[in-house]
DNA sequence: CTCATTGCAAAGGATTTGCACTAAT
DNA sequence: ATTAGTGCAAATCCTTTGCAATGAG
């Protein structure tokens, strides 16, 4: 799949609900889209900055909003005391391993964990919806170097 | 256990760390250890408030983060925007069914998934600390009246 | 041209911190 | 007496909002 193929469908969306196609919000898609990584609002906004292009504060934070909304980004929330945001693409469903040193963030998608959390719902009377796993550790590089030891 | 012991255990780690027992920590400790619910620090505040009993919001905070520490009570975010406290008793490591129709909080512990997910860390050459899983669903009572569909 | 977006700065909500005052040991 | 805790208000951190200037369609 072409990598600017899913700028062209935030564009399309943008369109579609008659909203206009700014280059600010070209540009935040680009960041988010095109990387493979959770971002901060924050780290957004200095990844612009690095790239010499200036986009406020609350643009950003807008232009994240739309980006929900359009189904292409995801919102999590690893109760760091802000928001993350990623790509939807790819993994409808999958987990998080936070490293508690370095912050990075690694995925991964398991069918028995999906099963097991049915199962476990459903012998609480509950029918699930979603669910959301985050297993906090040390990644291997910090292990090996040390960090927050 | 009776409902007081857990109190006195705070008692004990304060006198055992030379943290003098003040009326405020202990009042805080009261409406957190002494119930089966998830607290915000504003929602203890005003419990306290309503029992008559006035506590500074900095000294709220403060407290908690000693009871924290004390192990007695649990940090939990839930990504609402603000943390919740809930005593620790009894069930060490547990899981949350949130009701997405009318909030409830289920908890249950696990052991097949406590260790599923302790080995889906290490598959990922991760060393686990601890992890949460939330399950967003609807609850039995929900699923009756129909609410929220 | 017209209306939505932008950016700045002020406002907000949750939590923290500085500091003079009070209380526990 | 000592030393730490308390309350208040100011300060932070992340995020949202108001509003005049700007830009997309």
């Amino acid at each position: 799949m072409e990598r600017d193929e899913v700028i062209d469908e935030f564009r399309a969306y943008l369109r579609e609900h008659n909203l206009p196609v700014t280059p600010q919000r070209v540009a935040v898609a680009e960041v988010l889209l095109l990387r493979d990584r959770h971002f901060s609002a924050d780290e957004i906004e200095n990844e612009l900055r690095a790239q010499g292009i200036s986009v406020g504060t609350a643009t950003v934070y807008r232009t994240l909003e739309v980006l929900v909304r359009s189904g292409l980004v995801v919102e999590r929330d690893f109760g760091e005391g802000f928001k993350r945001f990623e790509s939807a693409r790819g993994m409808p469903q999958h987990e998080h391993l936070l490293c508690t040193a370095c912050g990075r963030v690694v995925e991964f998608q398991d069918d028995r964990l999906d099963r097991m959390s049915t199962l476990l719902a459903e012998a609480h009377g509950f029918v699930t919806r979603s669910h959301r796993l985050v297993i906090y550790g040390i990644c291997s590089e910090c292990q090996k170097t040390g960090s927050g030891l």
